[in-house]
DNA sequence: GTCTAATACATAAATCACTTATGTATTGAT
DNA sequence: ATCAATACATAAGTGATTTATGTATTAGAC
């Protein structure tokens, strides 16, 4: 794991790009997702995963479907239309910062 | 400006950095210069700024040199000997972080 | 056949960096 | 003279995330 305070602020952009690039998944799957495509550098915890969905589902960029695969539940989740346009920004936005960062920081990233 | 949420995590590791590229700086001077090197985007706040100087100060990773500018005081701030090794370490840090993100949200940075 | 780890959801309290607000004071520009 | 810029500082409030806790099912190890 890096230091978690770098972290801050990119757990909704790695949700909403995931959704967007992976279709509909469902809460643990998207932790396995992102701890696999991150080599294990990136391990969300739910009590920061849950609460984030919940909010972006308030806000009306996620749509839930609920699933029973035995006695088990899932709850997918996919991107709506707003949610693609959401998706689409945040990484914009993130990779304009670090554009800037690698400015300030006089690093080249690649 | 960015959103400012992405910035959170990073503001020592500029500090540390400006401080080991631009040599001796005061305060105002490392908000100036970031804001210069940003380009107008990452404007730090003295509420942040100041505690975190002290904060690097009581670590033993800054030395403080109070200078009278006339009437008006500066505070100018250098590295210690382990504060250039954090420099160099949150630097990789971060590099290493963006890395890790490009992979998360599948996006090229150069 | 039972115990542990993994799967799968959820919420609440605590933390902590940072924002916002406020304060003091000097200097330069109009 | 007045306002913006320079230059420091601290305290209250915010909010995303961590840590802790809870419930329950399923698969694998021994």
């Amino acid at each position: 794991m890096h230091s978690p305070e770098l972290l801050k602020g990119t757990l909704q952009t790695i949700v909403l790009k995931v959704l967007k690039d992976h279709g509909k998944m469902y809460g643990y799957e998207i932790t396995q997702r992102v701890k696999e495509l991150s080599d294990g550098h990136i391990l969300l915890t739910e009590g920061a995963l849950y609460p984030a969905l919940h909010k972006l589902e308030a806000e009306g960029l996620l749509n839930t479907e609920t699933v029973s695969i035995g006695k088990r539940i899932r709850k997918y989740y996919t991107l709506t239309s707003p949610g693609k346009v959401q998706a689409k920004e945040r990484v914009a936005e993130f990779v304009d910062f670090i554009q800037t960062m690698g400015s300030v920081l006089q690093v080249k990233l690649n």
